[in-house]
DNA sequence: GTCTATAGTGCGATAGAC
DNA sequence: GTCTATCGCACTATAGAC
């Protein structure tokens, strides 16, 4: 038998959630987190660096989504297939069965600037990521930085649209919606 | 005589700037900025409600020229020429003499994680700002947070291009520049 | 695993401006 | 008298150092 309970990590963050939705993430301490948990709060911070990073665990793969779809895009995709190719990758990420998780995650985000501003740069940092896969294409820059960052500007909103009360189209369709609504603000102006 | 020095608050940003490109932002406390600035680390904690927020005091005056550009646009202007025109606003505010202290500043929160939290918090502010100002103007959603958001990209990549080490073009005709590139990468896919 | 510095809050007191 | 900017002190939680 291990010395320890497997799994810290993920207590850690089923339990943070729950508190915060509970009693709010300001009311809740790094403390009351890890005793949810069973560990200490020497524990929970050997896991997390900070109470924020708790609720950002799986960056990481959604990233991987992303790039996945951009490698896997035929050799003669333009940047705008790429964008696509990047957006259906996103969307494997996000089966409906996941919504009610992704609402309920969210209301505590929107709740609380500090944990928007953890989101933003997690966000920014896949853009990133994005925009390099991008550049192994070839899209020279600034076109492969502004190719990833419109993934993402593409991403949010069709994420905002998903998770919308009421709202039961699957994320691709969504993102496809709004693709193809961006090709027409991002335009070429004055002609 | 007054009681205390006027522009408690400027003194304050700006002893922070100071010490934050000498020290290093983890290495600067509050109260030493307080110190420098000759009031108590209580008054600080008055004028700004955490340690990051005395590097970002300039925002709304920035949303305003965005809009401002939005606003003065003709009443026939296509989507894409009220992103023009809100970016032309927002060059207003970056006159070439202010590329020194931009390019200061800039070094400062590239060289830390949380300070970049704030500045995206900020400009995601500033894709709301923008878009609500697309709003009114009667461009609908999803369309005007795309737009909004976008002008942001834009400016974002435009500004990087324009704090560069040795670029001299003014950020008008970076902004213009990268904005044709957008068109390009966001164009419709597949055709 | 303990110890400590710092961020950030709450509250009462002060003293000028109006 | 009210309003507002400041100080000063006590306090907790975070987060990192040892």
């Amino acid at each position: 038998m291990a010395r320890w309970e497997p799994g810290t990590r993920e207590r850690l963050q089923a339990a943070a959630l729950e508190l915060f939705v509970s009693q709010g993430f300001d009311e809740t301490t790094a403390s009351g987190i890890a005793a949810a948990a069973g560990v200490t709060e020497r524990t929970f911070f050997r896991h997390f660096t900070d109470k924020r990073e708790v609720l950002f665990g799986g960056q990481h793969v959604l990233a991987e989504r992303f790039t996945a779809g951009v490698d896997a895009a035929p050799e003669d995709a333009s940047p705008a297939d790429l964008v696509s190719a990047a957006l259906r990758g996103a969307g494997e990420f996000f089966p409906d069965d996941r919504r009610a998780w992704s609402r309920r995650r969210q209301a505590v985000i929107d709740a609380h600037p500090a944990l928007q501003e953890r989101e933003l740069l997690k966000l920014a940092g896949l853009a990133r990521d994005v925009a390099a896969a991008f550049a192994d294409r070839g899209v020279p820059e600034p076109a492969a930085s502004l190719a990833g960052q419109s993934c993402l500007t593409v991403f949010g909103v069709a994420f905002g649209l998903w998770i919308a009360e009421g709202e039961t189209r699957p994320f691709a369709e969504l993102a496809s919606l709004v693709h193809g609504e961006l090709a027409r603000v991002a335009s070429a102006p004055g002609r």
